[in-house]
RNA sequence: GGGCGCUUAGCUCAGCUGGUUCAGAGCGUCUGCCUUACAAGCAGAGGGUCGGGGGUUCGAAUCCCUCAGCGCCCACCA
């Protein structure tokens, strides 16, 4: 048994938390296995393998571990399974830069060699993330650990490809794709991301390689007609003047009246030289730029949609790493960025720019490298036909079987998921999973030629894929002639099957752990990842498994400094969060984490918050320290008023309680939190511990004692979830345990509180009103604590809670009071307060001020009766009296009486002042 | 251009289907206390015409309309 003095008056975590980290771990607590038991599991959102801990994962994991360590304690199966994501194309750019560096380029390795690198990077760097969780204090069952390139992982990911294959929903397609020239890969759609840019508008000189006709109506038309002495041009506004070497077409507005003139003619790319035609289309928009634009399918969207139609000749200009190909008559080899400089300034030289004016537009980036626009690009893939995906994956978000926190993502989900397109699944790059495709002869892959000349088979092993060849091809295809598809999958391809692919539910479908796990409870995670992984994982649950992969999800913010910006590396405003756990502790940080998170909004880091956390840490020592400082003493009977705080403080911890459950089932975390904090701080340190406390030095009663130990223990598992390390610490100081207990995995209800109780909570309520009155009174005539005083009851008041003994008992330790006496008026020299309508005075002799009080009592009797004059109009108002509830006309009654009597007393006051 | 959300105390936010939990919490601020658990503390106090305007209602922070400001997501106007 510990005494007082041994103990620190501050708490340090340092040591506990590492103590109890290996202690949770050596008797494997954190391990979870199919039982009896109700489940309830989480898988993490695997942070990338080579990442570092940031605040947003401290955030979100911090949530996670809340969740699960609550499950535990209401005796659930808690199963928190860890993994990390290889995340193929971050990871292929760190190895690609840091191999950069040592002189040697990707393309100088052959695959298998850039492979090596990459593993042993991955295993240099590897799970420091994971490692850095264990701080945190998160409870993963870490033998399951997986990642998103292990064994069983990969074979999952080729599986699912080939039945999808099979299915008929993955198919290659030439599609205009997004480009990243950088890491040379393509991206999908959502990789994708726009941002406003300041940009000029070019305004091009193309000339009209022949005039005819028109000019007869050209004076009463509405046509605008350029020309100068080189002859007569169209004028074209474009944001990409380095673009022009791949046009084949002019296109106008068939409606537009200004370019009438222009119907049937061809110009001439300039600086370029070539005659092209100019179509019409109805996509044009006649209010843009001059109403010409100028089509370049091989690097435009929309430009590529208008030479389907038109039939227009395809000019790929670009160079996977963005400089002009030998497909352009210029600038060959010279990059796109050098390039838009460079033609401007000639074709200014050739008097062929017009004019150059300032714009703002959207462009597109790569979300790994954002510093690199992404080049729309014409190229075979493959992709996942989503059509079907999204049927299966909308339903249950939308009968709210799958649950999203905060509600409003159902919106931004079913949006997207209504205006789906194809999933582009297929990257050129080699840190991945490679697609089980196999070409016979040459791939052919990024050709935009040849759809028809591909010949493939799509297989799980080469044996299979010799054996599915020879029958689609012919029996004499050898081994040989097969080659694998270069190319990776997408990362998400494998983490949209993380909830079953961890259970092994792909491989060995129906397996125990599947059937137990499956569905997985809650997902915890950013919505910045909506589209790119829950909506993905919610199809391949439903596809693979016939239900959903989550019940819940519930979406963090972005984690903010103080200011609102959005922590980054560049701005430099994001704390190390080992630091911040060596200096606050990670309880403390958890704190601060929870403190600043109302759901579903972005949290604004500051911390002061962790400090809070800290100084909570601090309050449970300190409480503690006081507890088990007591002496015992059998001999003493407990005393009545001990009893009722006993009653009081165990009716409020069941309320507070069942409010902290309810809060919990709304994923209101934070202030289920500040619930238990406030429990601690105010109800249980700030109130019942002053309550119960033997004078100094004096021993406690034994029943009071273990009473307030159950109580401490009670407390110590409402706030495990949010604290485990300090928690835990306590626990096993407030009783003896034995090696192995904890206090993480003792099963912890409690009921709701009974009538009785919510009435005893009242009665304390009041009980606190008439102690703070009493403070106040002291305060305002600096009367010091230890001048015992003497409270008046005034009238009707003796029917209020002084008329309990152990509460007036109570309140006489608590005020400092002498003695407690009944009163029909109160005496002369007596500072009166209200509690409600009950009246309390303090004689405290001539140190009233008598005119300050006096004019205290006006003000309040003036206020009071501009208050009974609002009160007595509405009642005053028929509608009102006929309209409203009769509790709501009862309740304004009740109102007025109260202020009357208020009034009556404030007289009185003023008289008795003289 | 479409969609969603926000605006309540100095700061961060609660206030569900309109009426004593309706103007709240935490932090900060101010005042007084080194009172034998805790100064990382204790006690007390001040602070908001609920973004502006209009409407519905006996009654609006809460419902409707409108204006203003902010944020996020989606979208192929060069």
């Amino acid at each position: 048994m510990y005494r007082n003095m041994e103990l620190a008056t501050k708490y340090s975590p340092a040591e506990v938390e590492a103590k109890w980290y290996e202690y949770w771990t050596k008797h494997k607590l954190f391990a979870s296995k199919p039982d009896g038991r109700e489940p309830y599991t989480i898988v993490i959102p695997p942070p990338n393998v080579t990442g570092v801990l940031h605040m947003g994962h401290m955030l979100n994991n911090t949530i996670q571990d809340i969740l699960i360590r609550k499950a535990r304690l209401d005796g659930k199966n808690a199963c928190w399974v860890p993994g990390t994501d290889h995340a193929s194309i971050a990871t292929e750019a760190k190895v690609v830069n840091r191999l950069a560096e040592q002189g040697i380029k990707k393309r100088d390795l052959t695959r298998e060699e850039f492979l090596k690198h990459a593993w042993a990077w991955t295993e240099e760097h590897g799970g420091i993330i994971l490692k850095q969780l264990r701080k945190l204090g998160a409870s993963c069952d870490w033998d399951r650990t997986a990642f998103t390139m292990d064994e069983k992982r990969s074979e999952s990911v080729l599986k699912v490809f080939c039945d999808l294959y099979d299915k008929g929903l993955i198919y290659r397609g030439l599609r205009m794709v997004n480009w990243d020239p950088k890491a040379q890969t393509v991206l999908s759609t959502e990789e994708v991301i726009y941002r406003d840019e300041k940009s000029k508008l070019y305004y091009l000189k193309y000339y009209l390689s022949e005039y005819s006709g028109y000019s007869e109506n050209s004076e009463n038309s509405e046509n605008v007609i350029h020309k100068d002495a080189k002859g007569y041009y169209a004028v074209v506004a474009t944001t990409r003047p380095e673009t022009i070497m791949g046009d084949t077409a002019m296109c106008i507005n068939p409606k537009d009246p200004k370019n009438q003139w222009l119907r049937g003619q061809k110009v001439i790319v300039p600086l370029v030289g070539r005659v092209i035609p100019v179509i019409e289309d109805r996509y044009v928009d006649i209010e843009f730029g001059t109403g010409c634009l100028k089509v370049t399918p091989a690097h435009d969207v929309n430009d590529y949609q208008l030479g389907k139609t038109h039939n227009l000749e395809t000019i790929d200009i670009f160079n996977p790493d963005g400089t002009i190909s030998e497909q352009s008559p210029l600038y060959v080899g010279m990059d796109r960025m050098e390039v838009r400089k460079q033609i401007a300034k000639d074709l200014e030289a050739a008097g062929l720019l017009e004019k150059v004016e300032d714009y703002e537009n959207k462009v597109g980036y790569s979300e790994r490298n954002q510093d690199t626009a992404v080049e729309p690009r014409l190229c075979k893939q493959w992709f996942l036909s989503m059509k079907h995906m999204a049927d299966i994956a909308l339903p249950p978000v939308l009968e709210g079987k799958l649950k999203f926190h905060p509600a409003k993502y159902v919106t931004t989900y079913r949006n997207w998921l209504e205006n789906i397109q194809d999933w582009c699944i297929s990257r050129q790059l080699w840190w991945g999973h490679r697609i089980p495709a196999y070409f016979i002869e040459s791939p052919l892959q990024t050709s935009p030629e040849g759809e028809e000349n591909e010949r493939f088979v799509v297989a799980l092993t080469p044996e299979e894929a010799l054996r599915k060849a020879q029958e689609k091809f012919g029996e004499d295809i050898t081994m040989d002639m097969l080659h694998r598809d270069e190319d990776a999958l997408d990362t998400w391809f494998s983490s949209w099957l993380w909830p079953i692919s961890l259970f092994d539910g792909i491989n060995n479908p129906g397996n125990e752990e599947i059937r137990y796990y499956y569905p997985t409870s809650d997902l915890v995670t950013g919505p910045d990842i909506i589209f790119f992984w829950v909506a993905r994982m919610i199809m391949a649950g439903e596809e693979y498994m016939g239900d959903i992969p989550f019940r819940n999800v519930y979406f963090t913010g972005i984690v903010r400094d103080k200011l609102g910006r959005k922590m980054s590396k560049s701005l430099g405003n994001s704390p190390d969060p080992l630091e911040l756990i060596a200096k606050y502790g990670a309880d403390g940080v958890r704190m601060g984490m929870m403190l600043a998170a109302p759901a579903g909004n972005d949290i604004l880091y500051d911390d002061a918050l962790c400090a809070q956390g800290l100084a909570f840490c601090n309050k449970m020592w300190n409480a503690f320290r006081l507890v088990k400082g007591w002496e015992v003493s059998g001999d003493i009977a407990q005393p009545e008023a001990n009893k009722t705080s006993i009653q009081w403080m165990q009716a409020k911890l069941n309320a507070t309680y069942a409010e902290i459950n309810d809060l919990y089932s709304k994923y209101r975390l934070n202030e289920a939190l500040m619930a238990a904090f406030k429990l601690f701080t105010d109800e249980f340190s700030g109130w019942y511990l002053e309550m119960i406390k033997p004078a100094y030095q004096a021993p406690i009663d034994g029943k009071t004692l273990s009473a307030t130990l159950d109580i401490f223990d009670q407390l110590l598992h409402i706030i495990h979830p949010f604290m485990p390390f300090i928690t835990e610490e306590l626990w096993q100081h407030i009783a003896e345990r034995k090696d192995g207990e904890s206090l993480m995995v003792s099963v912890f209800k409690t009921a709701g509180p009974t009538q009785a109780e919510t009435g005893l909570i009242a009665q304390v309520e009041e009980m606190k009103q008439i102690v703070s009155g009493v403070r106040a009174i002291r305060q305002s005539k600096n009367i010091s604590p230890r001048e015992a005083l003497a409270l008046q009851v005034v009238g009707s008041a003796r029917n209020g809670v002084t008329g309990i003994p152990a509460l007036a008992e109570v309140i006489a330790k608590l005020a400092g009071l002498s003695k407690i006496e009944n009163v029909e008026a109160k005496g002369e020299g007596t500072q009166a307060f209200l509690v409600g309508t009950d009246e309390y005075a303090v004689p405290i002799g001539n140190l009233i001020d008598t005119e300050a009080e006096r004019e205290k009592a006006t003000a309040e009797i003036k206020r009071l009766q501009g208050f009974m004059a609002g009160i007595e109009k509405k009642l005053q108002n028929e509608r009102f009296v006929q309209n409203a509830p009769a509790q709501v006309v009862e309740l304004e009654r009740k109102k007025l009486s109260d202020a009357k009597s208020k009034i009556a007393a404030l007289e009185a006051t003023i008289k008795a002042l003289g």
